[in-house]
Order: C-alpha cells, then structure tokens, then sequence
DNA sequence: ATGGCTTACAAAGTAAGA
C-alpha cells in the first residue's frame, strides 16, 4: 500500500526593483511569508554582486542567477534543491530577463519559468520604437516556446513574473485612459492573450479575485500619493500549468509592501500550491 | 501632467523604467 505525499510549495514572485538596495525587504518578506522560493525581477546586478548571504543565513541555499549590469536581471531563491536550472533568451539577447528552474517533489517535476518581460518604451507606435517591437517578438517568442511544451500535458508548470502587461479591463486604473499607453495597449493583451491561450494558463489571480473588481501591483513612484491616488497596474503574474488546475490553494498580492519605506514601486504577488 | 520619481553608473548628468 502506498499513499501519495503532497507538497505544500509556496512561491513569491516580486520585481524588486536593485536587489542591492533592498536585499533588507527581500529578508523582511522572506521571514514574514516564509516561502519556498522566491522569484525577483530587476535584481540589477551582475551574478557575483548578488547579495547571496543574506539569503543563505535564511536557509535559502539554492539560489539561480540571470543577471547582468546595471539593468533587469533575474534571480529564483529556494529552500528546495534546485535540480535544474535553464536560461532562454526569448529576444534573442543576453539581458536578463528569465531563469527556468526545476524541482523534484517526490516522483513529480515543477518547472518554474521567472520573467522579466521587456517594458517597451514610450511611443505605442512598434513601428517607430524598437523597444516596443522587440517586446511584441519577445512575447511571440514565448508563445512559440509554450506552445511546442504544450505536448506534455500532465507537467506541472509555473510560470511567473513581471510580464510588464495589465491584460484585462481591471487591471488598470483605467483601461480608457490607458489604451494608448505602454502595459494596456490592445496589441500586447492580445499578444498576452495568445501566450495564456499557447499553453492553457491559468491566470490564478482571476480565480481569486473576481475580473471585475480593480487589482493591481505596481504603482507609479510619481503619484503623490499612491495609495489614495490608487492608480495602479497588475503587471505581475502567475500562471499554472492546466496539470495544477485545483491545486493552487491561496493567492494573494501584498500591497501593504507598497507602503513600506524606500519600496520598489511594484509590490510581491504569492501563491500556494498544494502538489 | 506630454509622468509628478527612482535607480545605476568609468556620474555632478544620462539612460531607463512603465
């Protein structure tokens, strides 16, 4: 007789916008919400700058580096052993922007993808700004990769991140006011679209809050005041694997983070999977 | 507000973020 163990994994993701700056909130979040791992966005250091320390005091010692200088960069930090570990340049460029790493939970394999999708630019013309159009190739390019995954279907896959896109109508503050603005334009939700679609995502935070109620988790550092402006974008993410359909237990976004002092302008997003 | 601020850096101003 045997009896199947499940894992109880919880998972943050935060764009933290310099991990050097605020390796102090990372600990604070770490020991405040104890998760299993923790994925960062914006880390903006090279791999032998990280703050690895201070993490391993914390019995995070497995730690997966995508950085580079100065700008984005990524980097996923467990207290699970960390099996494999994967770098994909979606843009065909080596800046930073994802880190694919591997868990073995008992006889099952998690794959979690974390992303720093490219911002884009000002101008929501892609035919005059590069950095939108190397946005859109960048999103098809995961689509592409997702897509072709898709022929294993019972994996258990996550994937996370700063995807810097408000897909839905209450995602943003206002989706009028916003339809011409870089994160909320109708080309990078369909292009959003099409990636959830390539690899039957859930978006989890929908199942959790309703589409029709206002969510967010980054806010401008230029309001004057951001919580009773509350002008904000979800432009941070999880997604399952439809293999995890019914197994994410919580969800949350910790919006408190916000107000916390010297804050990255984005705030953590956390998820518990029960596996 | 055409972002009002924040970050990194071979800096005292520029590039980038979203």
């Amino acid at each position: 007789m045997s009896r199947k163990r499940t894992h109880k994994i919880r998972i943050i993701t935060w764009n933290i916008n310099s991990v050097r700056l605020r390796v102090g909130l990372a600990v604070k979040i770490l020991k405040k919400y104890q998760p299993n791992i923790l994925c960062l966005q914006e880390i903006k250091c090279q791999n032998d700058e990280f703050p690895q320390k201070q993490f391993h005091k914390l019995g995070y010692q497995h730690i997966a580096l995508n950085g580079i200088k100065a700008y984005h960069g990524v980097a996923t930090i467990s207290n699970l052993p960390i099996a494999n570990e994967r770098i994909i340049e979606f843009g065909g460029l080596a800046d930073g922007r994802h880190i694919e790493t591997e868990y073995k939970l008992g006889t099952q394999d998690l794959s979690l993808h974390n992303f720093y999708v490219p911002a884009g630019g000002d101008d929501p013309d892609w035919t005059v700004n590069e950095k939108f159009a190397y946005k859109l190739a960048f999103l098809d390019a995961m689509t592409a990769y997702f897509k072709k995954a898709r022929n294993k279907k019972t994996a258990l896959r996550v994937l996370v991140g700063d995807l810097n896109t408000a897909p839905f109508e209450h995602d943003v503050w206002s989706s009028k006011q916003l339809q011409n603005v870089i994160s909320h334009t109708p080309i990078e939700r369909e292009k959003l679209a099409k990636l959830q679609a390539a690899h039957k995502w859930d978006d989890i935070a929908r199942d959790f809050v309703p589409p029709s109620e206002k969510l967010y988790s980054w806010w401008s550092y230029r309001a004057r005041d951001w919580a009773s402006s509350d002008r904000g974008r979800r432009l941070d993410h999880i997604w399952t694997s439809p293999a995890l359909n019914g197994k994410v237990k919580h969800f949350d976004i910790i919006r408190t983070a916000r107000g916390w002092k010297q804050p990255s302008d984005h705030v953590p997003v956390l998820a518990d999977l029960q596996i």
